[in-house]
DNA sequence: AGTCAATGTTAGGATACCCAAACAATTATT
DNA sequence: AATAATTGTTTGGGTATCCTAACATTGACT
């Protein structure tokens, strides 16, 4: 039986899930127009302004983000590099969703949360998509080369 | 861009990740030998028996899992419906995993916590999975096929 | 410049989690 | 049964997160 080797720290080892999500909220924001506000922030990730201008001072201590009372908000090169690795991850996730039909819209929302919030659909998706993988030769075939392919 | 429409909560909309992992573990333990120990769920979750403790009660407080001080631990009906869903996600996407040629001890458990503590092995294969998905004929047509039959 | 609306911060409070250390109960061993 | 070892609980702390309400700043408009 398997044990549960996580910590309530996340893929990177030292961020929180919650934090990591306000730092690809805050590389989408910073990608599109240089700089987010805390307003945006919050609206991105259905937060209250007050809890948003908590977790964004306490990233600025953690030496994530660029923050000043009121001022615009960017994120640093460690920040940065991070966001985009979590971003990248998420893009295969959000992919590969998509691959197996799940509906773009829903593919982004449950990319971001795997496991703890999948939806009925996506849920419902990977189950074909395994039994298919088990039952349709031409599937099976595919699937093998492509694992044969990874030696 | 899209929102993040989470709330600390998870799929089931009313239990934590945390509480959804020592549900699954619970159902575990109590499937195999009747019941469980507070020392062996900490033992499956990584954590001090303190917290263990503090988890059950909570979950015990919730109408979960059935406790008493210093006694075994079952799941109570509520709790044994919520673990037994949350087991079905796990196995779905422990199975995809192997799948798509993850080695099974880190498909069990990458699909724990899919996207925040996704390994680089899980995440090579998911992006070489694309990769092929969009360049290798046969895939793609294995999976044109998989696609049209859902309709 | 003065005022108001929008935006952002602080204060105050709550819950979920986690841990170590001290204490208590249970179980195993002599 | 008495003691030792194991297991479980409580206590006392700590951090992360969230929220509402009250307060402060900024920016826009008169």
């Amino acid at each position: 039986m398997a044990k549960n080797t996580s910590n309530p720290k996340t893929r990177t080892g030292e961020l929180t899930e919650t934090t990591e999500n306000y730092l690809k909220r805050i590389l989408w924001l910073t990608s599109s127009k240089g700089y987010a506000r805390i307003s945006e922030i919050a609206e991105l990730m259905g937060r209250s302004l007050s809890s948003t201008t908590e977790a964004v001072q306490r990233m600025a201590s953690m030496g994530l983000v660029n923050y000043a009372k009121y001022g615009k908000i960017t994120l640093t090169d460690q920040g940065k590099k991070i966001a985009e690795e979590i971003n990248t991850t998420y893009l295969v996730l959000s992919d590969l969703l998509v691959l197996l039909g799940v509906p773009s819209d829903i593919a982004i929302e449950d990319a971001c949360s795997m496991e703890h919030q999948i939806s009925a659909i996506t849920l419902d998706r990977l189950k074909k998509f395994i039994e298919q993988a088990k039952s349709n030769p031409k599937l099976q075939e595919a699937l093998k080369e492509f694992i044969d392919g990874l030696k």
